[in-house]
DNA sequence: ACTATGACTGATT
DNA sequence: TAATCAGCCATAG
């Protein structure tokens, strides 16, 4: 019970939507892991790229990027989001831009 | 066993 | 709006 977290976390991610946000505790959530933010942060550092997942798309509760500002990282999130249509209000990611995953849906997409 | 450390959060000030 | 604080919990040393 430990690592095992992992492979979940990343096909929660893998089914945020082209163009939408989520935050680090919102994929621990919807993971079935509570109060696990950092664990998905953890989960991102170490997934393998082969994966790719569309890690561009997770970040802060108050929709900030993560990384610091003007890092490598951060401006290579910021233009892979751009060049998906997310619009971003200054620093930040515009509110409607949020994933709001339908349960069920989600749900049944996960048990593959 | 203990401490430090996060790609974090929410409440408080 | 911004800074602080206290929780958070798996990992690494």
């Amino acid at each position: 019970m430990s690592a095992t977290y992992f492979p979940q976390i990343w096909q929660t991610i893998q089914q945020i939507p082209l163009g939408k946000v989520a935050s680090y505790g919102q994929i621990a959530d919807l993971a079935g892991l509570p109060g696990r933010a950092r664990l998905v942060g953890k989960a991102l550092g170490v997934a393998p790229e082969s994966l790719e997942l569309p890690w561009q798309r997770v970040l802060r509760s108050n929709l900030t990027l993560a990384f610091a500002e003007g890092s490598p990282q951060a401006l290579l999130q910021r233009s892979l989001l751009l060049s998906e249509g997310v619009v971003f209000q200054g620093k930040k990611v515009a509110p409607a831009m949020r994933w709001h995953p339908d349960l069920a849906e989600l749900l049944y997409a996960l048990k593959y």
